[in-house]
DNA sequence: AAAATATACTTTGCATGCAAAATATATTAG
DNA sequence: CTAATATATTTTGCATGCAAAGTATATTTT
């Protein structure tokens, strides 16, 4: 190996890619309990936080990408977990606004982040405290 | 907001989701210039890394996705990057190897690491590998 | 040795992530 | 006020990530 710079063990992005991939993985059962994907989860975390907000909001929120955030949003509005209307004001802008079945759905997710939690018996809480924290310094960088 | 574990701010999954995206696109326009894509690059990587290896250890290593591999390297077989060879022993078994293309253009990215590097002025050295430190639990937990 | 099972990959179908183009509506410039 | 530009969102095309089914070849069981 010429170069140790190109080693993948060097590779902070790699290990960011295989820690996102398998959390994301290990949501997976809990999530399809709720006929839920990841990317859906967060939208349903941004409106228990938040509801009736713009889709722009939204995107700011959750860092999902535009494209996709239409999708998904159809997705959801089709399994009646949330609706969206146009703004009277402004009628290029669109608001969230969750439905009985998302809003009744949070006490069933309410589980869900401890149950996560015991498949990283690795980390204490004072690391993934650590963790949260190095990783906000990454994602204040970019953009 | 009834449940705070549910809140957007307390997810380090949300974190790590944002940290992976934001950190692959960051690689985008170095990788733009050399034609490949992220999962390409790692590809790339492990083979520089080690060349001649089967497609069961390419999937160990850069914990790339089975199905996706299969394209992946299809398409890099296209652009001569790499060629594909059956092993006459296991002939279930298929050897990748890197091509003169391939193997040149190590020299080209050998300053990618440091120019993604410039991007990331917010964390130091030893932050940079605290957080590999971190991650690397995570992803002993994971599977 | 034939049948059952395990391995190494590939294929398929669905859900994003992403860039770029397209739409529709607002706002600003001249 | 009309043209140029900016904003909010959708659409499109391509590249994965992932689960599950399918193939081909080896290995193990009986």
């Amino acid at each position: 190996m010429k170069y140790p710079q190109l080693k993948l063990d060097n590779q902070l992005c790699h290990r960011l890619y295989m820690a996102s991939n398998g959390i994301a993985r290990a949501y997976r059962d809990s999530l399809n309990q709720l006929d839920l994907t990841y990317p859906q989860y967060v939208v349903m975390m941004a409106l228990w936080e938040e509801d009736q907000i713009s889709i722009a909001e939204l995107l700011e929120k959750t860092a999902i990408d535009g494209g996709a955030m239409t999708q998904i949003l159809k997705k959801m509005s089709d399994k009646a977990l949330l609706s969206i209307t146009k703004d009277s004001q402004d009628k290029r802008k669109r608001f969230v606004q969750l439905e009985a079945k998302g809003k009744a759905m949070q006490d069933q997710a309410a589980d869900i982040p401890s149950q996560i939690r015991c498949r990283f018996p690795s980390i204490n809480e004072q690391q993934a405290l650590q963790l949260i924290e190095l990783l906000d310094l990454v994602n204040s960088d970019l953009n």
